[in-house]
DNA sequence: GTCTATACAACGATAGAC
DNA sequence: GTCTATCGTTGTATAGAC
């Protein structure tokens, strides 16, 4: 790679450096691209040599979170045949979901906040939450078909997991002087979610 | 009430009117104070006759919709003694949230947005959630206190049913070309917390 | 109280020099 | 590719006539 492509590389990350740190700070709407050149130390019309909007910067941000192949999502060995009425197999999937937020929270929340300021006439945010918990809902069809009573709709109660997951993540996530133990968190969920409330607990 | 007071309370509830059915199709953030007006069929300038702020026409919606005094939410007759483990009194709270989401769905979803969109930092994403579950909270400290094993801190527990409410609520809102039957979804949401995903269903 | 007109700030986006 | 400078739009808020 030439020096001038390293350059602008750098200024690419640069931007995106200072975005991510922004967006954690006071949230991606309030962010505004003169913020992000700013903070960055670039001059406005960079911006747009990189990015044509806000909004690619943001997929550009998920894009490298997802290049990192996070081992834990290992999509390529993930069968369709997973137990969510197991506990062992409920947790685990609880704890990449709530990993993936804590490690990337300033592009997850970004994410979270650029779905709920959609207008609530286009249906993004049902969309995307039905979407997001496509394999929580083939595990539970997959139940299902193995006899097990579940309490609903299979699509339904994967929004509904997924629902609870992102919006206190996204809570727990923007909480000041408090603090969380995420394994004890992801105890409770997955006790929560298993047994519920009148469950068996030992 | 004089004629002069007449005009202007007619003026205010065009405003707040035409406010609702605006955050109902574009959503508090994407609706201006110009909209507003533009959609009551006022001028710009008598918005700040009535509000300061969006936000303060907003916070008169919520008083509006307290005032009904929903005779579902009596607070008057709530006491600490409930027992959430107890599937029956567990449904009766769903309802009741989920119902109020549904009726007042304009004014709940332009809460959410505006919680959601409120700086990070300002730790107002967790404060109003544990502000909103604040009766959830006392119901399980009660029952933690009969010797009912929960799955988890009261406060974290009751966050997180009122997470998947809001979320799940905000969402189903926004969904289109999709129907939903309010009673099966209360029905399954009083299954999963109840007794959760390997729970007994009989 | 309501209107018209307008000042003012913020922000997105582009043009042109280097 | 990056910069400075600037245009144009949008939206908040106010001034002053009626």
């Amino acid at each position: 790679m030439g020096v001038r492509k390293a350059k602008a590389a750098e200024t690419r990350t640069a931007l995106l450096d200072a975005a991510r740190r922004l967006f954690a700070e006071r949230g991606y709407l309030n962010t505004k691209i003169t913020d992000i050149t700013k903070e960055a130390g670039r001059a406005t019309g960079s911006f747009y040599e990189h990015f044509t909007s806000k909004d690619e910067l943001l997929q550009a941000l998920l894009q490298g979170m997802e290049d990192r192949a996070d081992e834990l999502v290992d999509t390529a060995v993930h069968p369709r045949e997973h137990d969510l009425t197991d506990r062992a197999q409920l947790r685990q999937h609880l704890a990449v979901s709530w990993t993936v937020f804590r490690e990337h929270a300033p592009v997850v929340s970004a994410l979270f906040q650029a779905m709920i300021a959609a207008e609530p006439g286009s249906g993004r945010a049902w969309n995307d939450l039905v979407g997001e918990t496509g394999i929580l809902k083939q595990h539970l069809e997959y139940s299902a078909e193995q006899g097990k009573a579940l309490p609903g709709d299979p699509e339904l109660v994967a929004a509904a997991i997924g629902a609870m997951l992102a919006m206190l993540g996204y809570a727990v996530n923007s909480a000041r002087g408090r603090e969380f133990d995420d394994d004890a968190v992801i105890d409770t969920l997955t006790d929560l979610l298993h047994s519920g409330l009148a469950g068996p607990r030992d």
